[in-house]
DNA sequence: GCCAACGTTGGC
DNA sequence: GCCAACGTTGGC
């Protein structure tokens, strides 16, 4: 089981509309790295990736599953890239902000961290309970 | 609003 | 196939 983080900026896709689409989901387009889609395509349903608003805000929001395997993304004209539907889990208790990630040693080889331009990232186990953890949320 | 980092494009 | 130029992203 693996964990993934999902970046957007939250004028493009915020996370209350996310929470909006609900039980459904909504598919996660407009990947045109081919590092990102490599994580795409990795991606098995049923594993969580934490939601993340960039630019505005900077802080892990929400929890977010994936329900649907990679599939074409018809928004690329190119036919190149894919995508992934994903529907909202949990929201933070706590936001995590970068700061907070930053602030943290642990956190220090977090892809975020070391290459916030990247927007579809993996995430470690531990990586992913501390986060959580630093969200007040428990369990896994 | 600036700028560094990075990916992509296109000329050779 | 190399590499310089350019565009985009995203933190500051």
């Amino acid at each position: 089981m693996a964990y993934w983080l999902f970046k957007s900026e939250p004028a493009t896709w915020s996370w209350d509309q996310q929470v909006a689409a609900g039980e459904t989901g909504t598919f996660w387009n407009g990947v045109r790295n081919h590092l990102a889609k490599k994580n795409l395509m990795a991606m098995q349903v049923g594993e969580r990736g934490f939601f993340y608003h960039s630019n505005e805000g900077k802080a892990v929001v929400g929890v977010v599953e994936v329900i649907r395997p990679y599939y074409p993304d018809h928004t690329d004209e190119t036919g190149r890239f894919g995508m992934v539907d994903v529907r909202a889990v949990e929201a933070m208790r706590i936001p995590v902000s970068l700061d907070a990630i930053k602030a943290e040693a642990a956190l220090k080889d977090m892809v975020l961290v070391n290459n916030s331009r990247l927007s579809v990232q993996p995430v470690s186990a531990d990586e992913w309970a501390l986060v959580r953890a630093m969200g007040g949320m428990s369990g896994a």
